[in-house]
RNA sequence: UGCCUUGUAGUGGAAUUGGUUAACACGCCUGACUUUGGUUCAGGAGAUUUCAGGUUCGAGUCCUGACGAGGCAUCCA
């Protein structure tokens, strides 16, 4: 039981790094999270993000944010400040600036001519196709360039015009030197620079040449002093590449280690993928809440901490499964409840009329903010013969009470923080559907002055019915309606879910709720948790639903 | 039929590095409390650690083999 008992277990990577420290191999920990700005960040990437920063701060080193911009074709400024906006709001501190791969293109130059002088980088003529074709396939040895053995002076020479411009797009690349027979098709001459005759978002028109990720990651970790460079699995064939390049450069031995990407279930996390539903409608846009990239998570009402404590639960491993998204759900109502304010929301309002109200009474009712915070305080509700309730909460021909805790004919509930009120009638609309129900309430009742002795299993909501702020309510629900679209074998789109989105258009809220601000989140007792949209206007509250409460009952 | 990574309750993920009844979390099920069918609290079910051999006093951990899963053959990252 005592404090050295409940040792926490380490992952592998923290295992590795504690190993490191110890035996002197590394002196200080310097990660860094390298996003490439050519979308938003996604739920993937919070676990990343959370895994290198978190690293850092646990082990009192340093995390770079830096963005791997090696695709002018597909990277753009806006992304890049989506990225920094996500970060930020995750709260991680990435130090005096963000960095770039592109700020280290001289340099990477420089390591380009430095490897064609030891005889280890030849600029290859072939086509595409050719290049393609030689390296054969993983089974069989490869065949080598008819180039590859040109001299030292003319690849420097070519390479030269290469960045000079003088070659066409596609008609040459710098290869590194390695092995065409390898095993591991990274290490057959792999491809380190090629030509883009494409004004890039950061070094604009300087350059035309271009290194490829696997001669600008490495180097870029080597040149940040980067001590563990971590990245997911399928860059596990890359490392013999990553470790060849910086041992012939003669630079900083940063060392790659991979772990398992997130997969999450009734969720799609990839970027591609992401980028078709933004692209092609299916969604409002990169931040439209049903979406798990952070931006959306964010206007969902995720927190940062929900964020963290999330990407903690799942962990950090080798092999890759799939998480079940419940768990991120029961992360922000781990957080949510101990942060957010209760408050009455009706989404689909009955009236109740109380028939033993006086017409024109008001009553004001104090209501707790917060029973997980004490320091919430209250706040007034004025109680009136007219109220709203939820059409759920009244059955006609309810099961017996013992199932049903809710109103129905003659059944007594708890308006919360008002009466008791039993119902002694109601009225139906012509189509059959209740229009009104009427209700008297026992003036023993009141909420912290029950003189009654009276129990009622049901407590519900409710809200004057002139005193309610009009507000539209917008129910998110999964995106997708099958849990492992990662062994699908038709169109991801097909598993799109139809009802992910349900608009409440007039449902009514208390009127503290008056004044509520974009950003500001509750939770509707009995319902979920909410939070203001950037929708939201003066006229007219835009409420999107985080996440509802856990249900035992519904599931029964 | 090449190479790499990886197989532990439904899911994620531990196991003092070869040591007794295989953590913990989510989920699920009971019960208690409750002016949220929430929260909290107490408890429970659920695993022949993929399989088959082997080494050992002792194997989830080591060895051999089989099988399964994922990845690698973009001038993407």
């Amino acid at each position: 039981m005592s404090e050295n008992e409940k040792r926490e277990s380490l992952n592998f990577i923290e295992q590795m790094i504690e190993d490191d420290l110890a035996s002197g191999k590394n002196s200080f920990v310097q990660t860094r999270f390298p996003p490439e700005p050519n979308g938003y960040l996604h739920i993937g990437h919070a676990k990343s993000i959370v895994l290198n920063f978190g690293l850092a701060e646990k082990y009192n080193g340093k995390c770079n944010l830096r963005f791997d911009d090696t695709n002018p074709e597909k990277e753009s400024t806006e992304y890049v400040n989506a990225i920094i906006e996500d970060i930020k709001w995750l709260g991680y501190d990435y130090g005096e600036k963000a960095l770039f791969t592109s700020d280290y293109f001289d340099t990477l130059y420089e390591y380009a001519i430095k490897l064609i002088k030891k005889g280890k980088a030849y600029v290859d003529h072939q086509s595409a196709e050719e290049i393609s074709a030689g390296k054969t396939n993983p089974t069989i040895p490869g065949i080598e360039s008819p180039y590859r053995n040109n001299s030292v002076e003319q690849n420097l020479e070519e390479f030269e015009k290469m960045r000079a411009g003088e070659y066409a797009e596609g008609s040459c690349v710098l290869r590194a030197k390695i092995d065409m027979t390898s095993p591991n098709m990274h290490m057959r001459d792999p491809i380190i620079y090629r030509i883009k005759k494409v004004a890039h978002h950061r070094t604009g028109d300087k350059w035309c040449i271009y290194p490829n990720y696997d001669f600008a990651h490495g180097q870029s970790d080597s040149i940040e002093n980067v001590t563990y460079s971590l990245c997911t699995l399928e860059f596990r064939d890359h490392k013999p590449l990553y470790d060849w390049l910086i041992d012939e450069l003669e630079i900083f031995p940063s060392k790659q280690t991979e772990f398992a990407r997130l997969n999450l279930s009734y969720t799609i996390v990839s970027k591609r993928k992401l980028l078709q539903l933004v692209n092609d409608g299916h969604v409002a846009g990169w931040d439209d809440p049903r979406m798990p990239t952070i931006s959306a998570l964010r206007r969902r009402g995720f927190t940062p901490d929900s964020l963290k404590k999330f990407a903690h639960k799942v962990g950090v491993a080798r092999r890759d499964g799939i998480t079940d998204v419940a768990l991120l759900e029961h992360s922000v109502r781990e957080d949510l409840n101990k942060k957010a304010n209760r408050v009455f929301g009706i989404q689909n309002p009955l009236k109740v009329v109380i028939t033993n109200w006086p017409e024109d009474k008001e009553e004001i009712m104090q209501a707790v903010n917060n029973p997980e915070d004490e320091t919430a305080g209250t706040r007034d509700m004025p109680f009136t013969r007219e109220l709203y309730i939820e059409q759920d909460d009244f059955l006609e021909n309810p099961p017996s009470p013992r199932k049903w805790f809710r109103l129905g004919p003659d059944r007594e509930v708890r308006l919360k923080y008002g009466y008791i009120v039993k119902c002694t009638g109601f009225k139906k609309a012509d189509d059959g559907s209740i229009e009104e129900i009427y209700c008297e309430y026992d003036p023993e009742t009141k909420s912290g002055q029950d003189t009654s002795g009276k129990k009622v299993k049901g407590t519900l909501g409710w809200v004057s019915a002139k005193h309610a702020v009009e507000a539209e309510i917008r129910l998110y629900d999964r995106l997708f309606k099958t849990e492992n679209l990662n062994t699908i074998d038709d169109d991801f789109i097909n598993h799109l879910n139809p009802d992910s989105l349900t608009i409440v258009p007039n449902a009514l809220v208390e009127p503290s709720l008056k004044d509520a601000k974009a950003g500001d989140q509750f939770q509707f007792e009995r319902q979920g948790y909410f939070i203001v949209d950037k929708e939201s206007t003066d006229d007219k509250l835009v409420f999107n639903r985080t996440v509802t409460l856990r249900d035992n009952w519904s599931k029964k």
